[in-house]
DNA sequence: TAGGCCATCTGGTCCT
DNA sequence: AGGACCAGATGGCCTA
């Protein structure tokens, strides 16, 4: 919650800490004026940052105390001895007005690198909401998005070739390779979710669901996962392992609910969150860990401004985080507000379109 | 306590 | 000359 706060207020206290620093070397200036002293930066201030910051570092601990009337004095004295005479441009001494102004520059240079990261922080939650998976509470770690998301593209392009859609399990493979296992488990999770809201949406309601975008095909049967029709499957135990292609519960052959998707063709799209289908509700570990019979998940549908709640939705997956982790660790989110992609993939009619234009 | 992840600092290099 | 970019180091936080 702090570092929330924080992360948002941050950039506003480097601006404010840009402008701090700019008013300090204003204030800097003015002193040096009053020392007779240019506030520019000389080149051997340059030479100083460039060749010997750590020099200027060594030195910025001990020599504040000397006063600018050393500035000029050449460092004669590591040269009296008998060894020869250095070439190269005489390094001056750190003054203290110098090491400030080194001081300044390092500031200045940390405050754009963080400007930086944090840039570079907020591509790659860009980037968390157009992957399959996506979840505020639960966010995928920087190297699993990038991981997910080269699958994810490579899986499209998968789509493109053949000119027809994978079945789940195919797509399911394609989206976690190479990714960990509880990323893995939590992508499987996410999809098989989107997959099992559909069938309870569709059985229960009647509601009438389109899958335009859905890249899926129906699986040609309902496919079982060995660990569900064996003897020794325990509901909610089973981790997903697509790797071993040891998958915990039934991809049962249908699409996954599609949803109104974001116009991608929009210029000003810029990776929002997916509306289409966000699953809330008691989905966290340890209301989970109640008992078996507890694990009856509420959630609520937000599909094209319909929401929905389903009780007793069972799941087969056990509950986790992100960062659980775990031979068992099903890195289930809390499902808080998971974001379902897969569905925005291009409708396979629109890719064939696409393809024949 | 170890390991993973992250933010930040830092110095070096390259580019404009 | 200054900024962007990069990679290493470091310490904090969290989880198993």
């Amino acid at each position: 919650m702090l570092s929330r706060l924080f992360s948002e207020v941050l950039p506003d206290v480097q601006r404010l800490a840009g402008d701090w620093v700019e008013d300090n070397e204003s204030e800097e200036c003015k002193a040096k004026e009053d020392d007779h002293e240019p506030c520019h930066l000389e080149d051997d201030d340059l030479d100083d940052a460039q060749e010997g910051s750590s020099r200027a570092e060594s030195e910025m601990a001990g020599d504040d105390d000397e006063d600018d009337e050393a500035e000029e004095e050449e460092c004669g004295d590591e040269n009296s001895g008998d060894k020869p005479k250095k070439r190269g441009p005489k390094k001056r001494k750190m003054t203290a007005a110098r090491v400030e102004r080194s001081k300044m520059r390092r500031l200045k240079a940390n405050a754009r690198e963080r400007t930086r990261m944090h840039d570079l922080n907020s591509a790659l939650d860009n980037l968390r909401k157009v992957v399959p998976c996506y979840s505020k509470t639960q966010k995928l770690s920087k190297i699993e998005t990038l991981r997910l998301a080269k699958n994810y593209i490579l899986a499209l392009g998968e789509i493109l070739r053949n000119g027809k859609r994978p079945d789940v399990v195919t797509y399911v493979q394609m989206l976690c390779k190479g990714l960990s296992q509880p990323t893995t488990n939590l992508v499987a999770g996410c999809l098989q979710l989107n997959t099992r809201n559909f069938l309870t949406e569709q059985c229960t309601d009647g509601a009438r669901f389109h899958m335009p975008s859905s890249p899926f095909s129906v699986h040609p049967y309902p496919y079982r996962c060995s660990r569900l029709s064996s003897p020794h499957y325990q509901p909610g135990s089973g981790a997903l392992n697509l790797r071993g292609h040891s998958y915990s519960s039934g991809y049962e052959g249908v699409y996954p609910p599609g949803a109104t998707s974001p116009d991608y063709s929009s210029p000003d799209y810029e990776g929002q969150p997916s509306p289409p289908v966000c699953l809330n509700g008691g989905l966290s570990g340890k209301q989970q860990e109640s008992s078996e019979t507890d694990r009856n998940y509420h959630y609520s549908m937000h599909y094209s401004g319909l929401t929905t709640s389903r009780p007793s939705h069972s799941l087969p997956f056990g509950p986790s985080g992100a960062r659980s982790g775990g031979a068992h660790s099903e890195n289930i989110p809390p499902f808080h507000d998971v974001h379902l992609h897969h569905d925005r993939a291009p409708p396979y009619e629109d890719l064939n379109a696409f393809f024949h234009n």
